[in-house]
DNA sequence: GTCATTGCAAAGGATTTGCAGTTCC
DNA sequence: GGAACTGCAAATCCTTTGCAATGAC
């Protein structure tokens, strides 16, 4: 959903980050979206309305904004880094045909723990859970098109 | 543990591979351990006894022995790749200090699901779970010297 | 006013590709 | 014998770095 400029400023603010136009073009569009975009995909998204912004204050961006919590990485296999603005406890499904990357909200998989045995004296921070599979786009484009060998995933 | 010539002869031809020198050195240095190393890890230590081994030779071979599913490729954030020997169902516990990445065995976790409601058509083939912490070591070690701000991790 | 942020260009580094020679089945 | 594998070098591509100019607080 769209995100007011008062929440938005709000949000800065509580983590200490100074507010620029360039970074608000880029949280907004990373929090008003569930598709899980590229630092590319931000940076063409972005640049549309600010044409002088470049890919490198895309990725500086998107550091600060993790570090400070307001955005989440999701990897993906280890292709390009893909970025998440919902930042509440959630998993993801993740199509391995077309590499879309879908929210999983379950409380279940949040209270997930090692057992104390397993935990070889870690002190666990937090967890994520991967569904791997494939849409049900991918299922019907693979049941027009019979699977070839030597397909990657 | 080690892997018996047979053991390895008997896995590659169930998977219809073929056997060479280089694939059974890379093969054997990554099921023989588990710390999860990457390809340049097992290049190095598959070079001692093959000096002419080259890198490509082992990003090929994981890649192949990959897709047969005698190796599984781990995800630590988007830096370099880490690969796994041991494909039974298993999870991981990571530290975010030091990045070493350790097995965690757990039959519940094995079991994970997502609800019919949360699975969006999705026909799912496995699941990974990642637990994020800090080991012993890096604990002990923060203790000894105070955390600093701007730290990565 | 100060210091983080920005934009541009160039560097870095893991992984992939092209291709000729070799080797396994 | 033939297809797959190997090694070398070069290319690719995502991401980071260096640095001067700019802008937020």
């Amino acid at each position: 959903m769209k995100l007011s400029s008062d929440e938005l400023h709000a949000r800065f603010r509580r983590h200490a980050l100074r507010l620029t136009r360039q970074r608000a073009a880029i949280y907004s569009a990373l929090a008003s979206v569930n598709s899980h975009p590229t630092a590319d995909d931000l940076y063409r998204t972005v640049k549309q309305r600010y044409p002088m912004m470049s890919l490198n204050t895309v990725y500086y961006t998107l550091s600060v904004l993790c570090r400070a919590g307001l955005v989440q990485e999701v990897n993906v296999g280890h292709d390009v880094a893909r970025f998440d603005g919902n930042v509440t406890a959630h998993h993801h499904l993740i199509c391995v045909g077309c590499r879309q990357i879908v929210d999983v909200i379950d409380e279940g998989l949040n209270q997930l723990a090692v057992s104390r045995g397993q935990a070889r004296g870690f002190r666990i921070l937090g967890h994520r859970v991967e569904f791997h599979g494939y849409c049900a786009g991918c299922q019907r484009a693979m049941l027009d098109v019979p699977p070839r060998n030597g397909q990657k995933h």
